[in-house]
RNA sequence: UAGCUAUAAUUG
């Protein structure tokens, strides 16, 4: 059963879906009974193709079939309503979550800001922080990542900073994807100067630049009519084989 | 006493 699950999800990151159904579809009528892993990993499929009303369907079979979607299954459901824009409908789902005896993480948690964030709404995602200390949770990477990216796409740079700051503050070093994060919403800005500050402290961090980072970075250059620099960049790229 | 598999953040 475990072989079956790993290679379901091997095949949905390969976004081999066509060979996904035939495995899946192959072990309910075998020996073989589809556990928590299977369903989960189902119900993200689902959600990976936008297929909500298909994952609802599995997340409420599943527990018909005596396998009673845990918190992973959840988190996995609402983050398919998220990135559906159906944040409304997750908080829902995070509020069955209590009634079932489940515990929201730190995942979960994250997914919602990333939603609300998604919809503009990063003041209120940011309030989810305070939520998250009084059960305990403490923000992570991800929370203030995200959190950042959802100020930057709001055009509040302040705010993105602010939270750049609270995060070191509470000891999380910023990481390769808070610096890209950072560095699009600058760009986007056209504040190339302050874009290549940031370049310059995360090599000083320890960080080397990746595709991510080369692609904002020469995309900005570019929208500023920079293309000696754009150039420039591009070499070095190639030069360093990112 | 239950290992190994499932969920969240950045470019194109």
């Amino acid at each position: 059963l475990r072989s079956f699950n790993s290679l379901l999800n091997d095949l949905l990151k390969g976004e081999k879906m066509g060979l996904f159904w035939k495995v899946y579809e192959g072990m309910i009528p075998g020996k073989i009974s589809p556990d928590v892993y299977t369903f989960t990993t189902l119900v993200g499929a689902f959600c990976k193709i936008g297929n909500i009303n298909e994952a609802r369907r599995v997340f409420k079979e599943m527990g018909e079939k005596g396998c009673s979607p845990n918190a992973v299954t959840y988190n996995t459901l609402i983050a398919g309503l998220c990135r559906n824009g159906r944040v409304g409908e997750a908080f829902e789902m995070k509020r069955e979550m209590a009634e079932k005896c489940l515990v929201a993480d730190g995942f979960t948690y994250a997914t919602l800001v990333g939603g609300l964030c998604k919809e503009g709404k990063s003041e209120e995602a940011k309030l989810l922080l305070d939520e998250m200390s009084k059960m305990g949770l403490k923000p992570n990477h991800v929370t203030y990542t995200t959190l950042i990216d959802g100020f930057m796409r709001q055009g509040d740079i302040e705010q993105a900073f602010a939270l750049r700051d609270e995060m070191v503050k509470c000891g999380i070093q910023p990481n390769i994807i808070t610096y890209n994060t950072l560095i699009r919403g600058i760009c986007k800005m056209g504040k190339m100067d302050k874009a290549h500050e940031l370049l310059h402290e995360m090599v000083q961090m320890g960080y080397k630049p990746d595709v991510f980072t080369y692609n904002l970075v020469i995309e900005g250059h570019c929208r500023e009519q920079n293309l000696g620099k754009a150039c420039a960049l591009l070499e070095e790229m190639k030069k360093r084989n990112v």
